[in-house]
DNA sequence: GATGAATGAGTGTTCATTCAT
DNA sequence: GATGAATGAACACTCATTCAT
């Protein structure tokens, strides 16, 4: 908990100093959120459970964010900023189509291991119509992305249907993905990753 | 109420009527409450509102099941024992080991595509770690019962490391199954059926 | 379980056939009632309880009792009326005064012994003032009757301010049982029975 | 709402502000609570008029207390050491044993002249058995200590059988107090104070 | 007389959200 | 910016009572 009381004396804080202020709050209560949502459920987790867990009151967590869906959506969306980091650079970037297909292959490995709490709750979102339905503009426009850049990669690579190759890609990983948030480290993700990209090569 | 016997001594109804009543209680409340948990999620179904479909009192509800969770274990036990069949049935069959992945693949799309409402339920409580936990025992033991014949199948067709190919062939039926419970009509589920066996012959 | 049923073919059930019948049901619901209302409370004791430990449906207590509050009343008046036998007897018999308070007393703890259920029933109302409410002209009756009879029989024994002593004599008679009524065989009853008694000797 | 102290920066209020608010909501829900629980009985009073008598809202009550029951539990603890402050005075005091249970039962009267709610409460309490069990830890422990506190007493006093004079002392004064219950100003409380006090002078 | 399926008003409890400080 | 007391709509569940058979 940084010190933010006991100023009496002090003089006024900066706009800075409020942005910094502002910026950790929010971090403390996204992590805080995204943990607990991946953990126990987007509807099984408290408002009051979060504030806690982020080492701030109950009232702040609406100075930031209007209300717990959207503090879902903040997070939902930075969870799919973080994975196109990877994916992005590898799709985009300046080798061969079969690298091309095992770099981004290998950066969603990746940012998956080391983003369980994301994935697991995007995943579980998939499945949640309910809390699904105001999600899904961030979902679509990532997904429209996506499908084509690989059309267009596996395109490249000489398939003569592309579309039916990515929606089998797609499912292979998404499976795989799938049962790993599941069974998380007793799951063989590795060999997993190396049965996938056999098949690129 | 198709027929009333008329008895003049107003006999109250025999084991048998009473029996069958039960059974259409029963079935049009879970009827209910697995359309509308699949199509609103779990938590976002009210017990009012599934009442109110199958055309019933809210306490009679109560009168049949526990609660809302008993409910769907209730429902998620029937959809397990609906999806058995089709399945034990081809791996237990007296036909070639390459026969047996080939009826079984077939037999699961035949049985997902009737079923939308019992996987897109099953698919969605696989990732609702709350929900989930009460029904794990009802999904470990099958999981152990598939894994295991599957590994048997594997073994028998020939396959060196055979757990290997159970757990991507489970994740490529799973990230299928996943798509298409999100796309539904949209997505290319034959196709997809042809890539997977494809695999296997 | 009296064989009420399977007489299909039978003549129709006479007038005191039925009126035996149905004071079979009433007794064994009023008993079945009284042990649960005394059990475990008026308010914690379901009416479906009470119909199946009596051996009925839950309907057929309608018959006989317009509800729940309704068969109350029924076994407060059985209690009362069965308490009165023995009191009225002492105290009308044709004995010396102080014969008459040792015979009304010796009745009194003998008809607590036999009847615990009644009386921690009628304890219990006496508290409950919501129950009580609905109960209070029976009780009023009966405690105005005794207790003229008591302020009667202490003046013939000669005490100055009778209706003082009638007084203290309830206090110590209630106080007794309703300690009795808690501690059940632990207290020592008999005991009591001769403190009290000693003083009237 | 007697003061609202203006404050330019809207500080949150302090620790102790905010206990003192705290234990006003307490205290005015507990009395709420207390007095209809006296009236109408436990089971018939409801949550929301507990809150309407307090006036407060139907959730502020659980954000004091677990539920109904532990309301209940917090005002029969607040009740019982409310009675031990006299009652240990005088028979833990430096005076002749006489003098001890003269001020003991002075104590008694006087506390229940005061407090009849609380002691309609607990009298109703003692024969509720549903609600009794939850309350027997709390309620033991007291009887155990004055039990052996009386014996003591009547040891020093001199009866040979200092056991069965407290039972008989026990029964008269809950007698009593059961009668002032239920009659309340009808009563002859101080009369009958009178007379138990000669029993021991 | 007897049954038990069905009802639905009523209740305790939860929790996202507000707002005075 | 920050607090947490307070709100109240919403919901799961209970159970006395009804009534078709």
């Amino acid at each position: 908990m940084i010190e933010r009381s006991f100023n009496k004396k002090m003089s006024p804080r900066s706009k800075e100093q409020n942005e910094v202020i502002r910026q950790q709050s929010m971090t403390s209560i996204k992590e805080a959120a995204l943990e607990m949502f991946a953990k126990y459920g987007y509807h099984s987790t408290k408002i009051s459970q979060i504030a806690k867990e982020a080492g701030i009151s109950n009232g702040l967590l609406y100075n930031y964010f209007g209300g717990k869906e959207e503090l879902l959506r903040a997070i939902v969306k930075d969870a799919m900023d973080q994975n196109d980091a990877g994916w992005l650079m590898a799709l985009q970037s300046d080798v061969p189509p079969k690298e091309k297909i095992t770099l981004a292959v290998e950066a969603t490995f990746e940012n998956i291991k080391s983003n369980v709490h994301y994935w697991k709750l995007l995943s579980a979102l998939a499945f949640q119509p309910d809390v699904q339905k105001s999600m899904e503009d961030l979902v679509m426009a990532k997904k429209e992305l996506y499908i084509n850049l690989l059309i267009e990669l596996f395109q490249e690579m000489g398939y003569a249907e592309p579309e039916r190759e990515v929606f089998y890609f797609g499912a292979i990983l998404d499976g795989i993905f799938l049962h790993y948030m599941n069974m998380q480290d007793a799951y063989p993700l590795d060999m997993m990753k190396d049965m996938v990209l056999q098949r690129y090569r």
